[in-house]
DNA sequence: TAGATTGTTAATCGATTAACAATC
DNA sequence: TAGATTGTTAATCGATTAACAATC
C-alpha cells in the first residue's frame, strides 16, 4: 500500500466514502460498482475510481467492490485500525459535549483526562473522565502516552497551550479554537472552525437571495 | 458589487482574510499591502489578489488596501451585516454548547429558541432560550422569521426533521448530524461532520508515521 | 465466451501562480 | 516624478472527467 504525496482532496473525500460504505454494509448490499456508488454519492465514477486507485486497486474488474472489504480498508487507510488516546483541554461547554459525544460512539478514541484552569472543576468528571489542573497535563501526557489533544479553550489560551504542547510527544492537536496554531512539522494540526462554517452558511444565504 | 459564479475555494477563504483583517484592525494596523498580508496568512499575494478582484477593487495602487475598509466589505460579503435569527434543534451537549456560544460572542447571530422530543426539557431555558417541544417549531419559524435551523440531533432524526423543515420558509440548515442531508435549492445547507475532522486528523497523524 | 467493470492513460477543466501594464 | 502596489492577463499547475484497453 503505496500512498505518498496523496492530495488533501482525496484525503478530504474519503471519510465519507467510508461513511457511504458503511451505510451500505449494514444495508446488507455486499459489492458496489463505481457506477452505483457514484448514483448514491452525487459525485462521478471517475473520480470514485481514481480516488480508491491512489491506494492500489480494492476492485475486479467486471465485479465491482466488495463493500465490506472495500470499508474496511478505507478504515486502515485513516488509521481507523488504531487505538488513539486524547486528552480534553478545557473543559467547558463544547469540551464536555465533545467527551460525551466522542466517548459514546467512536471506539478508537478515548478521552484520558481534561484538563481546566477552573479549581472548582478538579476531581470532577465528565462522562467517567477526570477533570485535572493545567500542571498536570504535561505529565498526564508522558505517562499515558496521549496522542491528541483536543483544545476547547479561547484563543488567546489556546495560542499559550499549543506552545507548551509542542514541548510534549503529543502527535496532533483537534483544535476549536478560532486561531491558526504553529506548530513543529511532527504535530499534526486539524481545525474545526465553527465561525467560519457560519459564515459560509450566511454567504450562501445572502447569495441565493440576490440571485432570485 | 457583481459576485455570480464565485468558485467554493475563494467563498471558503473569505472568513479567514476577514479572521485575520479583524485581528490587524485590532492592532491598529491601518493599510496592508498583499504582500505583508501573504507573509502573515502564509498564502500567495498572487491569490489574495485575485480572490479580492472576485468583488471588485477594494485597494489601490501604490498604497495597498485599508484594513478597515477591506475587513467591512468581506463582513458585507459574508452577509455579516444581516441580522441572523436560529434556532436550536436538539438540546443536547453539543446544542447547549453552541447556544451559550453563540449567544455570548456573534452579534449579528442569535438563538430565539430551542426544540427537543425531551418533554423534561420543556420551559427550561438554555443561556435565556427557552425549550419548546418539537411540534411547535413549525409555528414558530413562521412567526419569528426565523432564517437558520441549528441541527444537533442524532442522523436518523436530522433526516426527518430536514423533512418538515422544507415545508417551512427557513433558509438554511446549519448540519451537525453525520448525515447528507437532501433539500430545495432554495435552502442552503452547511455541514459540520466532527468525525470526518476527527478521520483526518488521524490519517495525518498515521501517515506522517509511516514517513519518518 | 460475452458482458461488465475496473485500472489507467489521455483530455479537459479550473484554480493557482507569475508577470507586467496601469495607476495611485 | 519615482516608487510602490494594485488589477488583470497569461502561464502553469493540479485536479477532475472521459475514454478505453485490460481482465475478471
Amino acid at each position: 500500500m503505496e500512498e505518498r504525496g496523496i492530495s488533501q482532496a482525496v484525503i478530504g473525500r474519503l471519510p465519507r466514502y467510508y461513511r457511504y460504505l458503511g451505510d451500505l454494509k449494514n444495508e446488507g448490499v455486499e459489492r458496489i460498482s463505481s457506477q452505483e456508488l457514484s448514483r448514491i454519492m452525487n459525485v462521478t465514477a471517475s473520480q470514485i475510481r481514481q480516488d480508491f486507485n491512489n491506494f492500489g486497486g480494492f476492485g475486479q474488474q467486471g465485479y465491482g467492490y466488495n463493500t465490506s472489504y472495500l470499508y474496511e480498508e478505507i478504515g486502515k487507510i485513516l488509521g481507523l485500525d488504531q487505538q488513539h488516546d486524547m486528552i480534553l483541554i478545557g473543559a467547558g461547554n463544547l469540551g464536555q459535549a465533545l467527551v460525551n459525544y466522542m466517548n459514546l460512539k467512536n471506539r478508537g478514541f478515548s478521552f484520558k483526562g481534561a484538563f481546566d484552569i477552573s479549581p472548582s472543576l478538579y476531581g470532577k468528571k465528565i462522562a467517567n473522565v477526570p477533570i485535572y489542573p493545567m500542571d498536570q497535563m504535561t505529565g498526564f501526557i508522558v505517562e499515558n502516552h496521549i496522542d491528541i489533544a483536543v483544545l476547547t479553550v479561547p484563543k488567546a489560551a489556546a495560542i499559550e497551550i499549543t506552545q507548551i504542547l509542542t514541548e510534549t510527544p503529543i502527535k496532533a492537536i483537534w483544535n476549536f479554537a478560532h486561531v491558526d496554531l504553529k506548530v513543529p512539522d511532527r504535530i499534526q494540526v486539524e481545525s474545526v472552525h465553527l465561525q467560519d462554517s457560519l459564515m459560509k452558511l450566511s454567504y450562501n444565504i445572502r447569495r441565493h437571495e440576490n440571485e432570485s
